[in-house]
DNA sequence: CCGTTCAGTTAGAGGCTATCACTAACGCTC
DNA sequence: GAGCGTTAGTGATAGCCTCTAACTGAACGG
């Protein structure tokens, strides 16, 4: 569908300079992670001055939020894109490995170590809860056939404040923050680096946990 | 025992003030991360000038260097002295979330994002090689009652060079690295924040998180 | 077509890391 | 205890960085 552009030039051409600024900056943080980000060093690359880049990001933290949330928005659309699909809780583990491989900085942007006094904006949480969702539908969809009764469960029923008004069962509650959690311990430590050396293949301690997920 | 000091005087200031620096750069870290630590900072809190700081750490990155090894070595000494006092797998994960929530930062440090071109030095794989041994101790020494065959253990059976010469059998390798992974990903994420606003209490996921590490 | 808005400039303050030449104190040796 | 080499700490400086401020020129919109 093509839709009449209403925006002024004014706002199009500002709206495609802060792209090009994010993608400089996107390139920067693959090559040398958060910390050595540089606004001057973008503006140099795209041919201005260091303090023009100002004019579309009030500041290095702002425009590092911004990636952010596009980091989020990533990962919440290609989530959302493999549930359309059909995916199950198999299926989403293999995205979720894939989108952090393509891009390790990033994946550590989102779930990396966070600065002490850095709240997260509101926009960040709501796309979190939209991912929550995706994994609270295949969790629910999927229970697994003979579950032993965890004591995390009945903690979950009564504080559940997280998943919203979504139906899942205790045990679906369970498996979506467990599936969290250990997904991430996997990847977040082979991504670090902290498996380089120690002569086993990451992607099959990966899928070995996947299994145990969707198998309990 | 009180050991005769055999370095001269100036050995001894000089390791003096290096651990003060140290000290120095602690409170730093974990006030504001480690992006935010600042040689000139620290200098100026100890009352000197800033290059006098070159005197003793080559540069940013050695004194950073030197905060991580002592971070490993901290966590190496907890887990090996609640060994010795006949630690099981449950003390185990309780001292590391012990560990991890006295200093956030400590912890972030070991096991957050990483600058992607570092290596992390010859010291501290021996370091993780010592916890990882007493980990396998744990893990071999407490085996759970009926183990389910993972699809994981012939491959850890094959590719066991991380385990040095330990004795510890395929379950108790496949047990010690998803204690790892797994308590490394409930703690990560908690520590990060992700889980606050959620309503759960991270305690109850991380114990039910080690009661089936330990049960299964 | 002309006034307004706004992108981009240079200059500069203040922070940082790191190097260099220098000084002064310290400790080892005789 | 005197003298001398070693070394801790200094200020100056270069070169990054972020971010502010004043200015300029061009593009847009009525």
């Amino acid at each position: 569908m093509i839709e009449a552009d209403t925006r002024t030039p004014r706002e199009r051409y500002r709206a495609q300079v802060r792209e090009e600024i994010k993608q400089h900056a996107w390139t920067q943080l693959a090559a040398a992670g958060a910390y050595a980000l540089s606004l001057n060093a973008i503006a140099k690359q795209m041919g201005m001055s260091g303090p023009a880049l100002y004019r579309y990001f009030a500041n290095r933290d702002e425009l590092i939020t911004e990636l952010v949330k596009d980091a989020y928005r990533s990962l919440a659309d290609t989530f959302r894109a493999r549930a359309e699909a059909g995916a199950d809780l198999g299926d989403l583990a293999h995205a979720l490995r894939q989108w952090a491989l393509a891009d390790p900085q990033r994946y550590f942007l989102v779930y990396g170590t966070p600065v002490p006094g850095y709240q997260a904006p509101e926009d960040t949480t709501r796309i979190t809860s939209e991912i929550m969702t995706v994994l609270l539908d295949a969790c629910t969809a999927e229970q697994p056939p003979a579950t032993a009764p965890s004591p995390l469960d009945p903690h979950l029923a009564e504080r559940r404040a997280w998943a919203g008004q979504h139906p899942a069962p205790p045990s679906a509650l369970r498996r979506a923050l467990t599936f969290w959690t250990r997904l991430h311990g996997v990847l977040s430590l082979e991504l670090a680096g902290h498996f380089t050396g120690m002569g086993f293949d990451p992607a099959q301690l990966y899928a070995a946990e996947t299994e145990a997920l969707a198998g309990r």
